[in-house]
DNA sequence: TACCGATGTGTACAAGTGTTCACTAATGTG
DNA sequence: CACATTAGTGAACACTTGTACACATCGGTA
């Protein structure tokens, strides 16, 4: 059997490279021209054929494609490369599926800072939240259609990503709820199970907005209350729930 | 422009054929002969290229292929038929996925009947009712697949049938708890929500037993057990919602 | 009987696909 | 400086794809 050019993956290397490097900067005395120079390498200038590739397939994505029908080709293509370039930095659309759901990680954890920076009191949580979460939802629409497609996705790992994505938002969601005191008869799990519950349901709602015209405001109002709704409805749920019952 | 051949789907092929009918029962004295003629074509032997063709594309749904990636040569090679014979049943891709769309529609039906039926008190109604969802979702593994993959699917059409038939499951299952008189307090527009949420908590679910191998029991259990926990909250809440508040 | 429409088959073709290989330009390192 | 590594290019490969056309078959109708 031929034996193929193991290619790591950016993050791979990157990992390797930490590992590397810190053997360097016990072992020796000047690393830091190294470790800049790596650095400098990881955080890619914009434009760079790499992201290019990505953006592509976003843009595909985003233009009413589905990920799993994507080819390599056709993503080249709309990136403006040659077919070969692609090799350079993605061993398949899986691979690439996978780096993108890195970057989805990005814009969740950004959307999550922005929430808790505006959300401060606990009673316009729910309407506030939402909010935001539409406007992401509207400003980058190609994102969350891919993190749509992935749920029920044809890679396994794309699959995998996507929902340990959710489980992180979830949890971190317990946490602010538990810090803002505002569910405190409720035991852990049961606070961990109500916040499963409030992300599935506003990430099920993503697939109304994105239904819908980006510019028909209308809808996406009644996308925008429904949602509010059903949150509301948990929580009152949650206020009465009686753990260990 | 060249004109291509319109071929009705064997639905609407039906409905007109019905409303032909009808005149000619009005008008002529014998036609009881074309009329079970068309009945016999209407419901074709098992095993015809139409079926073998559907229940292809639903194996290669089933054995983790997504359906916006399949191509006709693909499922017409996995039918055993020859590509052209694709073009006397559908007019594309798009177009089986509409027509499984509808075949869902009877499986969904299927469901409630049989929910309807078991269910008879309103204490076990939630245990039952998740029992006899993920039965069916093991059964029918690949219409299920299908289905979680069309929600986020390339098919604006087949997005719009397979959220059509959650509205109606909502609207039946809201029926069903009027008649059960287990939430009066509720006005009708706060019942819909209420069903329309356990719906979808229910629909997501699907994503969780699909990912999971068929004969994990553990895994399946676990599932089960955290929807239906899920529904006890949706249902806590309806309990103590103030409508009109 | 002859005929007709619907269904299925085989062949054909142009276009698109994933992947490999050999080559070039740039880039930073000894 | 020479050198190795990396990113990008173009040509080529063996297939696969969607679709069209002509033909065979067969059940039902006049």
């Amino acid at each position: 059997m031929a034996i193929k050019p193991l290619t790591l993956s950016s993050n791979d290397k990157f990992r390797l490279f930490l590992v590397w490097a810190c053997v360097h900067l016990l072992a020796c005395d000047q690393p830091m021209s190294w470790f800049q120079a790596m650095a400098e390498k990881q955080r890619r200038k914009p434009g760079e054929t790499r992201e290019k590739l990505m953006n592509a397939a976003l843009a595909l994505v985003g233009k009413g494609r589905h990920f799993a029908s994507l080819g390599i080709r056709e993503v080249t293509r709309q990136a403006g490369v040659v077919p070969t370039s692609f090799y350079r930095h993605f061993r398949n659309m899986d691979d690439l599926g996978l780096q993108l759901v890195d970057e989805l990680g990005l814009v969740l954890r950004r959307m999550m800072r922005e929430a808790r920076a505006n959300v401060l009191q606990a009673d316009k949580l729910i309407d506030e939240s939402v909010g935001i979460f539409i406007s992401h939802a509207r400003n980058n629409r190609s994102f969350f259609m891919f993190m749509a497609q992935g749920l029920a996705g044809e890679s396994r790992a794309v699959q995998e990503g996507i929902r340990s994505e959710m489980r992180y938002f979830a949890s971190e969601l317990a946490n602010d709820l538990r810090r803002l005191k505002v569910a405190d008869h409720l035991s852990d799990a049961d606070l961990d199970m109500t916040c499963d519950l409030v992300v599935r349901s506003v990430a099920f709602s993503l697939t109304d907005i994105l239904g819908i015209s980006p510019d028909d405001d209308y809808q996406e109002e009644q996308v925008r209350q429904r949602t509010a709704r059903f949150l509301q409805l948990i929580f009152v749920g949650a206020a009465n729930w009686k753990s260990q019952s």
